[in-house]
DNA sequence: ATAAACCTTAGAGTTAGATACAAGGTCAAT
DNA sequence: ATTGACCTTGTATCTAACTCTAAGGTTTAT
């Protein structure tokens, strides 16, 4: 039985935010001591390391409330639910990435092509490139 | 001249953006009408794209707002001012990208590892994963 | 002349995920 | 008994980049 800043500190987040899980329907402690103090157990400490690792592959807090509805309740949900999340969410990422990658090159090729040099930016290609209307982004 | 929402038609945005960057300080129209409604002359629509177009590779308006004040007053910087813009932003994308990828290999496991078939997940291999203390995200 | 479409301002609301603060109750040690 | 660390609740604040609402003035077309 973990008092909330106990739990906070072995899994190194804050109080606060354990707070907004519960607040957020996502982790509350099985028993309030009779002080009204929150106390988690193994169950809840287990939740919440799910959580947090759902949360360090890149799930929002709202995919993890389903990721945890499922979790939770096991038997009625089959395996291509929980795989049409998770690939759902590898779309979502490659997407980002796809977009992020776009930048990088656009980026690469504005830095290429400046001297980077001690002399006026009058002649910048940086500032050239993004103020010309004849360029296309 | 362009009326707010000429100008706002014209580059596909809305006229509550204009007015945002207006009071945020990055584009304010060269004269008010005697109605008091704005208007946008060729140097502001310049301005404008500048800024579109830096959107477009991935600053933020703060960022922008930096290099507008360089290009606004070229003379009084150098190359390497708006290079060093340049190459922050592109580390900071490459770090990005570079969460992004784990996140995209961890996720790509996870899909990876199960079936996705039509039976209970009580044994599915992706909640199994997420739930298990000894397996390290 | 009247309705539709446009413009003005000031200010509030949205999203996600916390993070901070205030006012107070509780617990352990001295 | 008094400090200091901890806990409670509720509410407010933050970032980014808009987006929306309200209440009203202007233009254009019929
Ligand atoms: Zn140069
Ligand atoms: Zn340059
Ligand atoms: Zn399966
Ligand atoms: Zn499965």
């Amino acid at each position: 039985m973990l008092k909330i800043g106990q739990l906070a500190d072995k899994f190194a987040i804050k109080t606060d935010t354990l707070r907004f899980y519960e607040k957020h329907g996502l982790l509350a402690p099985s028993i309030r001591g009779a002080n009204g103090y929150r106390l988690y157990n193994d169950k809840d400490e287990a939740k919440l390391r799910f959580i947090l690792r759902a949360k360090s592959v890149g799930f929002s807090l709202n995919e993890i409330h389903e990721l945890l509805s499922i979790e939770l309740d096991k038997s009625h949900w089959v395996c291509a639910d929980v795989k049409t999340l998770v690939d759902n969410k590898l779309l979502e990422i490659q997407k980002k990435l796809l977009e992020l990658t776009k930048f990088e090159a656009s980026l690469q090729s504005l830095s290429n092509a400046c001297c980077g040099g001690p002399d006026s930016a009058e002649h910048c290609s940086i500032l050239e490139a993004l103020e010309d209307p004849h360029v296309d982004k």
